[in-house]
DNA sequence: TTGAAAGCGCTACCAT
DNA sequence: ATGGTAGCGCTTTCAA
């Protein structure tokens, strides 16, 4: 149905090899047989077979994008911004979502190298190092260390965890707990704890810990604290509801942390003081070096430095905020 | 580097045939040959290369997602879900996001042509009918007639909309309005419109409607209402919050419905009263509309009837409430 | 039960 | 400046 080299070649009475030419912009082409082929092939409504090219060789352009999910809205946001960026420099993205399940991840990844994808951009982490290491095509990860050798794109997760324990004892919080929410969203790094442990100063002092299950069961925990460091801003944004049902006021005599502060999030609950990871840089940190390992298969990239985020402390007045970005695109 | 056919085939001492053969589970093969094979194939690591074989008039096994963007909680929530379907039936997903822009839209659909996608499941629609008319690939659209011809799978909207503004009147609502965010959001359907006004029930009367950057702009406004319909959930949270800043209590002497019923929201608020659409049953109208018209390329096929929605109008007790799912799987 | 050989749509090398 | 042709890795006749 669809019309192919050869077609466009007979119609333009040239051969294949020119047509191949004029498609490549190749040079020493008489601009005469240029427009013959041009013709032709908008007179065909000529598609180039990008599969066929991919298979002289030449790479597939094809990125996959393995994660856990993307309804989690910093890795939505993530997914967005690499997927546009990807877009820009001739890249398709293939994604693949893998809950936490180490098998599904195994057979998507096998997907994904059988499609020759040039490389893989990866945020999740449900297999052994080996596995990770045999994979015999450039990988950046995000966040988590895969396996020796495979660079890994971090943010300073200790200056996140100080500044966040920081704020709470600047606006007078006493009492603070770090929450967990371990079933579902593991805390990742070591690093965000010896940071907010820094941030309170409190010097000898075990920093408190909550399981944010248990903080459901038995919400008179509550009552023990002024100040919480969640695992998210989703959690952040529950344990303030939960406060406010308590009779908390909040940012007054109770205050929460957050973490990733995602537009959407942002956008939900302007005053959420949280952790900002910066997304736009991420992406590119991720872009730039899956393609230095593309362009150079075989040297060893080294992971770049972790990248600084920010703390929002907002206690910004309503009178005051921004009216809402062009990211609520659809309704339905 | 990596292994073919013709590694594996003269590694295991037979043809490429042969092992073309194994790989597709062939009939009529010896299974000391077939043993032999698989030997072979695991002793060089083999993939096969699926670009290769979506080369001989064979399907791609690609699917195109086009979608404006996927930080909408909803539009998440919905690529999850086919993506996951899609994985099990063996197919892998190119994301499009395309933002507003029609050009993006455009040149992203010419990639995924190009890209010998088997099929095209669009929620984006910038551009004009015929241009969707024109893709010579079996396409399915969620929430938008693109062109005749095109199926569609819906929503019923206006029993969304009576359902919203029913509730708003048993709770005791007496000044309803509906909220517009057309910036960004604009309301994809008449019908929800016509089932929010009979809904109200309040023949001869116009329907109040304002726009959200009105109201931001002049909050004061707000009291002149006591309930309001939302485009969709996250904007419900915005004037959930905007009324509480001006002192209503919300479900008490105020009540905003949303729209959507993502899970995300759904947990970030779970006061909020607003229609569900049922993500995975229009995940699976839109796979099986998709595949049925892969297979019969030539066949017109119909537009499923519009999938119920229904209005979940919560007031449940915080202490009744139900742990975090896991959902929330990454935090960083 | 197995193999040889002809493509799929394209690029690249070698000619002219 | 242009064309012939040999593959890329695989499937699929047609033969044996």
């Amino acid at each position: 149905m669809t019309s192919t080299l050869k077609d466009v070649a007979k119609r333009a009475g040239v051969s294949v090899t020119t047509v191949s030419r004029v498609i490549n912009n190749y040079h020493s082409l008489s601009d005469k047989t240029i427009r013959k082929v041009r013709l032709a092939m908008r007179e065909l409504d000529y598609q180039p077979n990008a599969l066929a090219r991919a298979m002289q060789g030449k790479s597939s352009h094809f990125i996959g994008l393995v994660l856990p999910n993307v309804t989690n809205p910093f890795l939505a946001e993530l997914t967005n911004c690499l997927e546009e960026r990807l877009f820009t420099k001739g890249y398709k993205v293939i994604i693949a979502t893998t809950a936490t399940d180490d098998q599904l991840e195994q057979e998507h990844l096998g997907v994904l190298l059988a499609n020759q994808v040039d490389g893989i951009i990866s945020s999740s982490h449900n297999l052994d190092n080996e596995h990770y290491q045999r994979l015999a095509v450039p990988i950046v990860s995000f966040a988590h260390q895969l396996a020796e050798g495979i660079p890994v794109v971090t943010v300073d997760s200790y200056s996140g965890g100080r500044m966040a324990a920081a704020y709470l004892r600047e606006q007078g919080a006493k009492e603070v707990a770090l929450v967990l929410d371990e079933a579902h969203s593991p805390m990742s790094s070591r690093c965000r704890i010896d940071g907010i442990v820094d941030g309170l100063a409190r010097r000898g002092n075990a920093l408190a810990v909550i399981e944010l299950d248990e903080l459901i069961r038995k919400p008179l925990l509550l009552n023990q604290y002024d100040g919480l460091i969640a695992p998210n801003d989703e959690v952040a944004v529950q344990l303030q509801g939960m406060a406010r049902a308590s009779g908390r006021k909040i940012n007054e005599d109770f205050w929460v942390t957050g973490y990733n502060g995602s537009r959407l999030m942002q956008r939900l609950n302007p005053e959420l003081a949280t952790v900002v990871l910066p997304v736009q840089e991420l992406a590119d940190k991720l872009i730039a070096t899956l393609l230095e390992q593309i362009a150079h298969p075989d040297q060893v990239i080294e992971s770049p430095a972790p990248v600084p985020v920010r703390f929002r402390a907002t206690n910004v007045k309503r009178s005051e905020r921004k009216p809402l970005s062009p990211f609520y695109v659809a309704n339905y």
